[in-house]
Parts: C-alpha cells; sequence; structure tokens
DNA sequence: CTTTCTCTGTTTTGTC
DNA sequence: GGACAAAACAGAGAAA
DNA sequence: CTTTCTCTGTTTTGTC
DNA sequence: GGACAAAACAGAGAAA
C-alpha cells in the first residue's frame, strides 16, 4: 500500500485501522506475524469457488457488489464541468443533480443514472444541494501563511557554524522539497546534498549503529531456513526485480497477483505461493502480507482482505466533482448518502424519532439507549 | 482506541497501519479476528517478568524507554509563552532555544533539558530554527472561506418540498453540529429532530432491514457458547457497565487494566481473562481486541501491542509549543528530529555522501542502490 | 464528552 | 554464554 | 514517480 | 434445507 485517496468536497479523508484474532494452539507454533519486503501483494483473487467465477469477475463492468474483487471498471465518472475556474469569491457554486440512489437500485442503475444526471427521475428522499469544486483537482491547498511556522521539513542541515542565514529568512527557507524533478539522473535530494556535502561534517557524535549485515537481506546470514517470522514474501521482491517482458516501462504491479508453486488445495481456491510458509499461513487463513498477521474466520474473506493492502481503490463515488475512491462498496454506499442527505435508519422506538444517516451511528444508537425493536422503552 | 492527536508546527499527523501473520495449525480451529465491543482495553500490562519491574513502571517518572510501558509522566512540558496572542501578520515568531537532544542521552537528559531550554549547552549538532506556534493550542484552521464547498455535513436532512432556504443561504447552512452542548438532558442532534419530525416523512421506501434480534448482544440468541469469533470482551462491558465505586463521576478507564479469572500461567506474566476463550488466544500470543486479530512472535510483545487500542498518548514530544503525542518511544524520538533538523543517518559508501533523517528512509537507500556498508559501489 | 464519517471482519439476505 | 530491558531498525504506509 | 514523516512488529544492543 | 454471492451490519476508530 502506499496511500493517496482523493477528496473534493467532503472532508478530508479520514483513516481507521486494527483487528484482532482467536485460537488454540500452542504457544511459537510459528505463525506469528510475517517481515520483510512487499511491494504490492502477490494473492490476489485466486479464489473461485464457483466455476465460472473468476473469468466473470475480470470481465464484467457493471453491477459490483460490496464485497467482490473490484475491478477498476467502477464509474469512472466524467466530470462534466472540469474545467471551470474558481472566482476570488469564496461563494460555493451550487448545483442541484437529482440522482436515483436508493440502496436497491443503487447497484443496478448506476449507468442509467449518468445519462439522466440533469434531471431528477424519482426522488423519493429529499436531496442536499451538491456544492462540488469546480475542478476535479483537490481543494487549494491552504495557503503557506494562513498557519505560521507550518513546515519544518526541508530544511535540510541548517549549519549555524558557518551560515549565519538562520535569523534572517525564516520564511524563505522553507521550499517546497515535494517535487520530483529530476536533474541528470540524480535526485533532487542527492544533487542538494552533493552541494553541501564534505563542506562541513561536524554534526553527529554517535552515529546510530548502522548494520553491518543488511538486516533486510536473506543472503547468508543465517541458515536454519524455517524462520516463518522472517519469511520474505519474495514472490513480490521477484517480480518487482524483474523487468516486464513485454514492456519496457517498469509499471508497477498494484495488485501483486503473482502466483508460486505451492498451491492451495482448498475447496475452490486456485491461489499459489512461493514458500511453504506462506501457503501454511493460507491455508490457516492468516493473511501473509509483512506486518499484518491477522486471522479470519473464512478462507473466501481472508482473500478478500488483500486489497487491504492494495494501492488500488477501484470504486468512485458517481457524484460530480467528487474524486472520493473506496476499496469497500459499503464505503461507497455509504459515502454517497453524504451527498444525498438520505438519513435511511430510522428508530423504530416509540416517541423516539431518531434517524441515521450511517448504519454504525444508528447501532450505537440502539445499543445505548436499548432501543431495539419489540423492547421499546 | 477513539482517536485525537494533537499537532502543532508539524504538518498533519499521517497514519498508518497493517500487519501480518505465519503460523501452521489447520483451518478453521478458532483462533479468527475476534467481535463485539471493546471500548478501552482490559488487558495492559499484567506482566512482569522481572519480579520488581511492575512497581517501578508504576512509579518511575523518568527514562522512559522506547517499548516500555508508558506512563503518563512522561515530559508535560508547559508552554512558557501560552497566551501570547497571534497577529495579523502571518510573520512566524522566531525562537531559538538550544537543546541536547544526542540520541544516546536524550531519555537521561530531558529533564534537566527543560532547565536548560534557554541557553545551548552542548550543541554537537546544527540546529534548526523551531518556528513554533504561539500558544498551546492547534494552528488556526484554514478559514472556511478558503476552499469552496468544504462542508456538507452538519446539513442534516434539507427538505426540498416545503422548505425553500435552499437556494438562498448555502453558505449560512454550514453551521457546525459538533458543539457537544446539550439541552434539557438531551443532545443536540435529538433535539433537532424533534424539531423536524413526523413534520414530514416522505423519505424511503426501502429502510435498511433493522435486525430484530440485536445482533451484538450476548443474551438468549445462541446456545453453544463455543464460538470464539463472536466473543465478547466481556469484562470491558462488564467494567463499562458498572459505576465505580469511590467516584460519582463515571471516569472511561482508558487504559482497559480490568483483570478476570482465567489467569494466565506463562513465565512471568500476570494477565487474566474473564473467558477461557480470550486466555487461550492470550496464550497463544494472539491480540484478542475485537476485530484486530493479529498474531505475535512474542508474549511479552502481544502485551505491549495494546497500547496500539489504547487511547492514551502518554509520550509528549519536549520541545515548546508542540502538542504531538505518541504511544511509542521510537516514534518520538524521530520526530524530535524535525525540529533539530539532525539527520544522524549517513551513507558510508564511497562518493555517495547522502545522509537521512529517518531510519526508514536511510534503510530504503541502502536497500535500493546497495549501499551497504563492506559493498560500496 | 459530542457528531460525522470511513474501514473492515463477520453476519444476514437473496437467489438458485 | 544466559536473561532481560532499552533502543533501534526496517519495513509499511499516509500525505503532499 | 518523489520526499517527509509516523507507526509498529521484530531485531539488535547493552547491562547484569 | 443446501450452496454461494451480494448486501448489510456492527463495531472500531479518526477527525473536528
Ligand atoms: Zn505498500
Ligand atoms: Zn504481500
Ligand atoms: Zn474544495
Ligand atoms: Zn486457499
Ligand atoms: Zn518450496
Ligand atoms: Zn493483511
Ligand atoms: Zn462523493
Ligand atoms: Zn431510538
Ligand atoms: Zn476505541
Ligand atoms: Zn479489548
Ligand atoms: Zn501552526
Ligand atoms: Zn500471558
Ligand atoms: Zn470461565
Ligand atoms: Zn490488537
Ligand atoms: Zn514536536
Ligand atoms: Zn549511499
Amino acid at each position: 500500500m502506499q496511500g493517496t485517496n482523493g477528496s473534493n468536497e467532503e472532508p478530508v479523508p479520514r483513516h481507521a485501522a486494527a483487528i484482532d484474532q482467536s485460537s488454540p494452539a500452542s504457544v511459537g507454533d510459528g505463525s506469528e506475524v510475517p517481515r520483510e519486503t512487499c511491494t504490492t501483494e502477490n494473492l490476489r483473487n485466486g479464489m473461485t469457488f464457483n466455476n465460472d467465477n473468476e473469468v466473470h469477475q475480470e470481465i464484467e463492468s457493471t453491477n459490483r457488489s460490496n464485497e467482490e474483487e473490484p475491478t477498476s471498471s467502477n464509474i469512472t465518472l466524467i466530470d462534466l464541468r472540469t474545467s471551470v475556474s474558481i472566482e476570488e469569491t469564496s461563494t460555493a457554486e451550487v448545483l442541484r443533480s437529482g440522482v436515483n440512489l436508493d440502496n436497491e437500485m443503487q447497484q443496478e442503475t448506476q449507468t442509467a443514472n449518468r445519462s439522466n444526471m440533469e434531471e431528477p427521475i424519482s426522488s423519493n428522499f429529499t436531496l442536499l444541494e451538491q456544492r462540488s469544486c469546480a475542478s476535479n483537482e483537490e481543494c487549494p491547498e491552504v495557503s503557506k501563511e494562513t498557519c505560521i511556522a507550518e513546515d519544518l521539513r526541508s530544511g535540510g542541515e541548517v549549519c549555524s557554524s558557518h551560515d549565519n542565514r538562520e535569523l534572517e529568512n525564516t520564511e524563505s527557507t522553507v521550499v517546497d522539497s515535494r517535487s520530483s524533478a529530476r536533474k541528470g539522473g540524480k535526485r533532487k535530494r542527492e544533487l542538494e546534498q552533493e552541494a553541501e556535502e564534505k563542506h562541513h561534517y561536524e554534526g553527529f557524535i554517535k552515529s546510530p549503529c548502522e548494520g553491518l549485515r543488511p538486516r533486510g537481506r536473506k543472503e547468508a546470514t543465517s541458515g536454519s531456513g524455517n524462520d516463518i517470522n522472517k519469511m520474505v514474501d519474495a514472490t513480490e521482491k521477484a517480480r518487482k526485480a524483474r523487468k516486464p517482458s513485454d514492456s519496457l516501462v517498469p509499471r508497477k504491479d498494484t495488485k501483486e497477483k503473482t502466483k508460486g508453486s505451492h498451491r492451495c488445495d482448498l475447496e475452490g481456491c486456485r491461489m499459489s505461493f512461493r514458500t511453504k510458509a506462506e501457503l501454511r499461513l493460507h491455508k490457516n487463513n492468516q493473511c501473509p502480507h509483512p506486518g499484518c498477521g491477522k486471522k479470519f474466520s473464512s478462507h473466501k474473506y481472508a482473500l478478500l482482505h488483500q486489497r487491504v493492502h492494495d494501492d488500488e481503490r477501484p470504486l468512485k463515488c458517481p457524484w460530480k466533482g467528487c474524486t472520493m475512491s473506496f476499496k469497500w462498496a459499503w464505503a461507497r454506499t455509504e459515502h454517497i448518502r453524504v451527498h444525498t442527505g438520505e438519513r435511511p435508519y430510522k428508530c423504530k422506538v416509540e416517541g423516539c424519532g431518531l434517524s441515521f444517516r450511517f448504519v454504525s451511528d444508528f447501532s450505537r444508537h440502539r445499543r445505548k439507549t436499548g432501543h431495539y425493536v419489540n423492547s421499546p422503552t
């Protein structure tokens, strides 16, 4: 995974985490969290269960379901107003569009929706205005001046002994080091450091212990060969090192589909792995991704879980100008409600008339108040 | 966990995630990801290993180590300039302080550092200016006008059929719904909904299936009693429900230390759990936190891992005005370098003179370039 | 503490 | 050599 | 793609 | 009743 998620008129995307497990077995059975390099996953959807399913999933471009393996075919809605520029005024351009996004119908009608974007067909719930950004790009960044001292980065190593710019240009010191421009085959930072390097080497007395043997590499370090914790996700390493045969562009495989020789023989599963250890994890419904180590209740889900480690966010918000994207269909489903204003969850308990936009909030309400149907209070 | 992390002159805090596992055992051995409510953890540091260790940790207020169980005693530096107000101008107030934060000495000298804040003692590396915010509070938020259409929230359910304010006050519609003010014992949202409710009920045809049996509650639903996946972190539920005996304020126990009756008999471990299932997970080095399910290589770390699910961030940045806080000492250690400008990692390979501020970047550099010591290129 | 909203492991629903 | 704790590493990964 | 920076499971180091 | 996939739920949890 390497992050980035486009949000537009939505608030800054938030991030969650964390999960657990449950099992017998004895201590130290070698099924701990795997280590070592993994750029992108090598085990994507090798499972078919339903004989014709795999091909089906690769081909079909409509009617995605919530937990189905997403493909990138899912609604890449073109923003009709892409190059409209924004004026100095801070008023939001209001545009209204009626989209039939009934929960039940939404998967089936999404293609139809696009052509009907401008005229509401059947709005059986009220719509909020869509106050969207006028361009497809991200919202303009906070002006650097708004917040004092916001960026200490890229300051590099200011040398106080023979460079007395310190007190003067504190503002101008902040340069944008994020550009990925290269000069003469060298990265920007390399060039910058070359200019300043060896000029002075005063700095540190104790520099951190730099391992003499490269810890991350397998090589000749140990010989036991049975240490599962250190297991390298070697399929991925191999794929990464290998140049794609039919392309000069070394395009990174963001989905990790490469397989190995150790095949899973579980019902309907077509996964294969490079090592026995990985296969063992897989058959134990544990995620072999380095640093993850979760154990799941179903073999099927263990496969779906892999998208957590993927870079792709194949599901897109169908709303105009909204660049939100998702890995899970349910996230998309609920996100759409921030556009529509929909509050589909109504508490049925006598006298409580509360409604909620998200299941989670409804669940919590019932849990905290005891407002379950059949037990009114 | 319930999030919130103060950042000041630092960029907005970023968030990471993800980890894996490795193990034999058979499929479906019942050690999957646990479910069900967990407010705060109930298993914190029951392990002592070193007989005098536990008390030591509760008392000691200095010399915190990286992975040690953090207590809240760790440097809650008072901002000496707390109520200085910021002028209209966007110039950062520059203040210089010399702090001896050598990696090796930093743990031992942090108390001393505070009294010496204003005069550099021994700066064996160069300092960057500390351009800090003048108050202890967060940086001023982006003015709402900077970004058009940023906030769709709190719009509630705008009813288009009989409320035609829609097109007019699109800006003013955005009210801050985040206040936690209560009126007459009711929450804000409850009051708002009461005002509008039953007035119209046009909305949804298909409302989502609302479980007739409360899925989240244990009760009389099933009888098997052996389903580990459904296991409730019941100790926590109990603690949550229970009123603290010596306090009228129902202060939430953010650290989940409550124990159960099933004791771990592993060497030096004092953990105990409410259920056999939780104990089994624990002895298997798996995290029993609902939704987590990670398996670890050591019993000891499995305990330390619990802080991931804690709300507390007991480690504070010692830098003036910086409100960053951490769960892991190493994160704090590296964070401090954004203040000091330190770049302790120098590539030792001939001709490469690059230096790095973070281990991770140094590691990556060596991995990608092969610049390991003893293998110059 | 609150509200809003996204993420995700498991459960429920719907179809054959 | 053995604990054991503290520190550091080496990734993952988010954000820009 | 890049750089900057935080998080965290495991490894290394340091002390007894 | 049995698959099986699609949808939904019920938390966790981040952010403000
Ligand atoms: Zn990654
Ligand atoms: Zn992987
Ligand atoms: Zn915007
Ligand atoms: Zn399989
Ligand atoms: Zn093999
Ligand atoms: Zn995983
Ligand atoms: Zn959207
Ligand atoms: Zn209710
Ligand atoms: Zn929580
Ligand atoms: Zn818990
Ligand atoms: Zn600031
Ligand atoms: Zn134990
Ligand atoms: Zn019992
Ligand atoms: Zn956990
Ligand atoms: Zn700081
Ligand atoms: Zn180098």
